[in-house]
DNA sequence: CGCGCCTCCTGTGTGC
DNA sequence: TGCACACAGGAGGCGC
C-alpha cells in the first residue's frame, strides 16, 4: 500500500524530478481529465499552451508542494494529494489507467507523467512563481528548512485555542506533516492529539518539535533511495512503513514502549491511533476562548 | 481573523 | 453473488 505523500516523500520525488527534468524544454502538454488542472482558472487548454516552450530550470517543494520554476520566471505547481505520483517514464511505455497530464520534452526522451487515482492532488501555473508561487506562500517552513524557526513555532502552537493534532496538521503553522506523521510524532511525544495546545509547556512543545523533525528525518532517510531508476514514485516499500511505525495503522497491536493495545479513534473524518496508557486523553478539552475581550 | 466542519474523489475491503 | 457502506485524508472554502 502506498503511503499518503506527507514531507519525506514529496521530497524523495522532488529529488527524484530535479535530477530527471531539470534543464529539459517542454514542447507539448497534455490533460487528459480537467480535475488535475482545477486550481489553474483559465483552464486545461491554456494550462497547455502557456507551458509549451519553457524550460524547466529547477524543483523545489513548500511542505507538500513542488513547483518547478521555469526560465520564464513563471511555474508549475503540483501537489500529489493523496494519491498523486509524478513519473518519469519512456514515451513508449502504456498509459496508466489513472494518467492525468502528460509533458513531452524536446529532447524525444522520457516524459513527465503526473497519474492520480483520486483526484485530490493537481497541477497549475503560476505566474511569476519562480522563486516561490504566491498560491503557496500561505503554506509555513517546513522543520527541515535551515530558515525554519523554533521558537516561532513553539510561541505559535502555543498562541493557538487548539488541540495539538490539529495544530500540526496546520500546514501554515508547520508544514509537511499529516496524518501518518503526527500520530507517530504524538506517540514520541506521549501525548494525546487532544491536549490543548495553550496549556502545553515549553519544553513539552519543544520536545514533541524534535519528535516531529526526528520522525521526518528517518523517514526521509528510508525513503531516499536511489534515483538510477528511469522511474519516480512515492514508494510504499521504503521498510519505514514496514518496521518503524509506533501508532499510526496498529489498532489493537501492544504498544513498543508499554504493550497496551494501540486504539483507533475517528477524528476530523479519519483516525487517529495512539497508545492508551502512555497517551491518555486530556482530562479537559480546549480552555474556554478568551480572546473576545478585545 | 481564528477556528473547525464540510466537501471533493475512487478503489478496496467487509458485512449481510 | 451482489449490494451498501466504511475507509483512506490533504486542503480549499466557508460559516460562525
Amino acid at each position: 500500500m502506498r503511503p499518503v505523500p506527507e514531507l519525506p516523500e514529496v521530497e524523495t520525488v522532488r529529488q527524484g524530478l530535479a535530477k530527471w527534468v531539470t534543464g529539459r524544454r517542454i514542447t507539448s502538454v497534455e490533460v487528459h481529465h480537467p480535475r488535475a488542472v482545477r486550481r489553474h482558472l483559465p483552464g486545461a487548454e491554456h494550462f497547455a499552451a502557456v507551458l509549451a516552450g519553457r524550460t524547466v530550470v529547477d524543483v523545489c517543494r513548500r511542505g507538500k508542494y513542488l513547483w518547478l520554476p521555469l526560465d520564464s520566471g513563471d511555474a508549475i505547481i503540483g501537489h500529489l494529494g493523496m494519491s498523486g505520483q509524478l513519473l518519469v517514464q519512456p514515451p513508449d511505455a502504456p498509459d496508466e489507467t489513472h494518467l492525468r497530464v502528460r509533458f513531452r520534452f524536446a529532447d524525444g526522451g522520457s516524459e513527465l507523467r503526473f497519474v492520480d487515482q483520486r483526484t485530490f492532488g493537481g497541477l497549475a501555473y503560476s505566474e511569476g512563481g519562480a522563486e516561490l508561487p504566491a498560491e503557496i506562500a500561505h503554506i509555513a517552513r517546513d522543520p527541515m528548512d535551515p530558515l525554519f524557526s523554533d521558537p516561532d513555532f513553539v510561541a505559535g502552537l502555543r498562541r493557538k485555542r487548539s488541540e495539538v493534532k490539529r495544530a500540526l496538521l496546520d500546514q501554515t503553522l508547520i508544514s509537511g506533516v499529516g496524518n501518518i506523521y503526527a500520530d507517530e510524532a504524538l506517540w514520541r511525544s506521549r501525548l494525546h492529539g487532544l491536549r490543548p495546545t495553550d496549556a502545553l509547556t515549553k519544553p513539552a512543545a519543544t520536545r514533541l518539535l524534535a519528535h516531529v523533525r526526528d520522525v521526518l528525518g528517518e523517514a526521509l532517510v528510508a525513503g531516499g533511495t536511489s534515483f538510477d531508476a528511469l522511474y519516480v514514485d512515492v514508494n510504499g516499500e521504503s521498510g519505514y512503513f514496514d518496521r518503524s511505525l509506533n501508532a499510526y495503522g496498529r489498532e489493537g497491536e501492544p504498544c513498543h514502549r508499554c504493550g497496551a493495545p494501540i486504539r483507533r479513534e475517528p477524528f476530523m473524518n479519519r483516525s487517529s491511533y495512539s497508545c492508551p496508557r502512555c497517551q491518555p486523553r486530556p482530562r479537559r478539552g480546549i480552555s474556554p476562548g478568551t480572546r473576545s475581550g478585545g
